[in-house]
DNA sequence: GGTATTTGACCAAA
DNA sequence: TTTGGTCAAATACC
């Protein structure tokens, strides 16, 4: 690990121990100053932490930049990653519950499994799915499932075509796919859409927040092979928001921790932590808390 | 027996 | 040559 990557992970570690400081004294209403002078020190050190890490990114694009230039000269030993494929694909990260680490995914759809594959550089292998219906309805809609390699209870779903079949499992909400515009994108269901946030192409941003949910019937690590598991009781449960930072394969998600009272809340929490940082403790102390 | 999953082989992209 | 995606025979389950 480089020294940069070492002072930041120290700094994020301070971080947390004062905010659990933080913690204990907010329980206690007579020690506010403290309390506003850990805060101030929390602040601080994430500073450092993201100056730190926008150093280092900077220092990663002129190495690219010179990569660049040696591959112009000479391309014949270096590898070439596999270009992402130019349809259009939608990324999404869902929290299997607790205790439903073999429980299962419904999006709505009947799909069947056709492949799986050891993808290099991840510990989770990738399912391969395609509609139920592709031949009978030439329905073209694909998806692929891996279990995020940092967080186990967290699947990494990429769509890739749309369904072109009226049929589907038991969902009630089901919108009709057929008659929406977006070509090669899969709409969601309405259920899904009520309760996830979902991101195209741009899961790097960290404003993307992913509501979450915990499955039931998806049988994604197969034990037995064989009889039905897409079919029967398909039920989306909206989960509470937890704390989770996924990454893997090139499909990244953040999911934050907030109390979920209305829907706009995990928004406005990342919004507000956002402000703080961009803005520092004066804009902090400014406001209401 | 029908249907779904597993898994090694094959192919194309980079 | 490596890797990701798909095919299809073998296998398992209902």
């Amino acid at each position: 690990m480089v020294m940069e990557e070492k002072l930041v992970i120290n700094e994020l570690e301070q971080g947390r121990e004062l905010a659990k400081r933080l913690m204990s004294n907010l329980k206690d209403t007579s020690s506010i100053e403290s309390s506003k002078n850990l805060i101030s020190e929390i602040l601080s050190i994430y500073q450092n932490a993201i100056s730190r890490l926008r150093v280092n990114e900077d220092d990663k694009n002129i190495l690219k930049r010179r990569s660049r230039e040696i591959d112009d000269k000479d391309t014949r030993n270096i590898f070439k990653k596999r270009k992402i494929s130019e349809k259009k694909t939608e990324k999404v990260s869902f929290i299997v519950g607790a205790g439903q680490e073999k429980g299962s995914i419904d999006d709505g759809y009947c799909w069947r499994k056709y492949g799986q594959k050891e993808i290099h550089g991840s510990i989770n292998p990738r399912g391969y799915f395609r509609c139920t219906h592709r031949f009978t309805q030439k329905c073209l809609a694909v998806k692929q499932v891996q279990k995020s390699d940092t967080d186990p209870s967290i699947f990494e779903v990429k769509y890739v075509g749309s369904h072109t079949c009226n049929n589907n499992t038991t969902s009630p909400t089901k919108v009709d796919t057929v008659t929406e515009k977006q070509e090669d994108i899969v709409k969601p269901t309405k259920t899904e859409e009520a309760a996830m946030m979902m991101s195209l192409e741009d899961l790097e941003s960290k404003k993307n927040i992913f509501r979450t949910f915990s499955f039931s019937n998806y049988e994604f690590e197969n034990a037995g092979g064989g009889g039905g598991g897409w079919k029967g009781n398909n039920i989306f449960q909206e989960n509470q928001l937890s704390p989770a930072t996924t990454s893997g394969s090139g499909i990244t998600s953040e999911i934050l921790t907030a109390p979920v009272e209305n829907s706009e809340t995990a928004d406005s929490y990342f919004s507000s932590l956002d402000n703080i940082i961009e803005f520092g403790q004066d804009w902090f102390w400014s406001c209401d808390i």
